[in-house]
DNA sequence: ATGTAC
């Protein structure tokens, strides 16, 4: 991206400021190597967002920011309804409610290693992944529904986990507003027998080591400490989020031609937060953000398991599960009034403060954990929310390193078995699905994971807590 | 991301 013309407002956060058709002006979050490596296509669509009505402050671009459909990946936007204020599905994305879980485990790496392989195959054996990968629980449409309005809390109604890890995922487990009646009938026949599935793509369960603290405090407070093991899985709503989000996309679209809204880009159709619409298809969102924490809940009770089967002496438990493709009802303050917004981040994770309610109370003083997942050659990373985040952009920050190279142009770069060998020969297990899909994933087709966790640290959206580094990991 | 193509 050029970046001479934009112009800057600290360290790392630079601003395209509200010309012609902008109601608010575009601030992209990263330095000017990250900005500088870019595409484009960021720039023009984080522009286009900052058109839509009722947009509040400004449209933001994290460090991880792509080129994705309609918004970039990694954007951030927050509407006021009654501005005529928008939902608008491509600022969610089509894996709705997509989010990391981490768990810890209890042992050093020391312990782990010995036994890796077996690990690796246990946790590949029990936690079906893949394309149109099927898990073994059964469900009627009423079953479905109740996955739908219940979240994570129907999977530990179902025996998957225990009620007290609820408070460690976002919502408490379960996202309010879900409308089953606004799901299509579609979207739910593909759904039925996906929960407690992993899918593909960039989803993954990895074995992860704590690299590196940064900040000692905040990693007591989230009881990890360096070389111990962490169990990590990154996975969303599957096919039902899916179709929510194609059937949306019509639905969406006639609403704003039956308005008149003018658009951008058609792939950023979108309807009033209060049209019939706009609340059909939040409704319907919010179901499939269900579907996903009801996922993951399960996904971590069966990666538990498969742990503990070949290591019984570990004691897995959750650290925190959080979504990075939602649209959520918040309270923000906007010069000095509070105001209640429909904040979209799509590739950008809720990164709440100290002190504010929503994060459970062990965590409380030192902030949200934001969970970022990096690739499977490099690293991750746990950040937190910090005070200055709600500031900054409405208390998000990035989700993961961002993709610098398409999927198409990795496949030209990378074969899956050679990457495959070349990671075993670092001591990183892989196990996967899809040749193909690993090559798709390559390592070199990301940013690199520390300069956007920098990047999101300097800019203060959120501050690095640990760097973690990937031992073994399970692909679609 | 995705019954990788309605």
């Amino acid at each position: 991206m050029q970046t001479s013309d934009l112009h800057q407002i600290s360290e790392s956060c630079f601003e395209i400021p509200a010309v012609g058709l902008m109601n608010v002006p575009a601030r992209l979050f990263a330095d000017r190597a990250l900005l500088e490596g870019m595409d484009e296509k960021v720039r023009e669509q984080i522009s286009n967002v900052a058109r839509l009505p009722g947009i509040v402050t400004a449209a933001f671009a994290m460090p991880d920011a792509h080129w994705g459909y309609g918004f970039p990946i990694g954007g951030v936007a927050a509407f006021d309804p009654r501005q005529g204020g928008v939902i608008s599905m491509g600022g969610i994305g089509y894996d709705i409610s997509c989010g990391v879980r981490a768990l810890r485990t209890g042992l050093p790496e020391e312990e782990v290693r010995p036994r890796l392989e077996e690990v690796a195959t246990a946790l590949f054996e029990r936690v079906p992944a893949g394309i149109g990968s099927e898990g073994k629980i059964r469900l009627d449409r009423r079953g479905l529904d109740e996955v739908l309005l219940g979240g994570a809390r129907w999977a530990v109604e179902q025996g998957y986990g225990e009620p007290g890890e609820l408070e460690f995922v976002e919502e408490r487990g379960r996202m309010e507003g879900a409308d089953t009646g606004a799901v299509s009938d579609t979207a739910k026949s593909r759904g039925l027998n996906q929960i407690g599935t992993l899918g593909s793509g960039n989803h993954y369960l990895e074995v992860q080591v704590v690299d590196q603290v940064h900040d000692a405090d905040a990693a007591s407070a989230f009881g990890i400490a360096a070389g111990e093991v962490l169990l990590t899985l990154h996975c969303g709503s599957r096919a039902i989020g899916h179709q929510v989000a194609t059937d949306y996309q019509r639905e969406l679209g006639k609403a704003a031609r039956r308005l008149g809204l003018s658009l951008p880009d058609r792939e950023l159709v979108c309807a009033p937060i209060d049209s019939p619409e706009g609340r059909r298809y939040y409704g319907a969102m919010a179901a499939a953000v269900n579907g996903a924490l009801a996922n993951r809940q399960v996904i971590a009770a069966l990666a538990a398991r498969a742990f503990r089967s070949v290591l019984p002496e570990a004691r897995v438990g959750i650290l925190y599960d959080v979504s990075h493709n939602t649209c959520k009802v918040e309270e923000h303050e906007v010069d000095g009034a509070r105001r209640r917004l429909w904040v979209h981040r799509k590739g950008a994770t809720r990164a709440f403060g100290p002190g504010h309610p929503d994060v459970p109370a062990a965590y409380r003083e030192v902030g949200q954990p934001v969970l970022v997942g990096g690739t499977m050659g490099t690293g991750s990373y746990v950040l937190a929310g910090t005070s200055a985040s709600a500031g900054l952009a409405f208390a998000s920050a990035c989700h993961g390193a961002g993709r610098s190279m398409s999927r198409n142009e990795a496949l030209r770069h990378w074969r899956g078995d050679r990457l495959q060998r070349e990671l075993a020969s670092r001591g990183i297990l892989i196990k996967g699905h899809s040749l193909r899909g690993l090559a798709e994933e390559a390592p070199g087709a990301y940013k690199d994971i520390d300069d956007v966790a920098r990047a999101t640290h300097e800019a203060g959206l959120a501050r690095r807590v640990a760097r973690l580094r990937p031992i073994a990991c399970v692909k679609g």
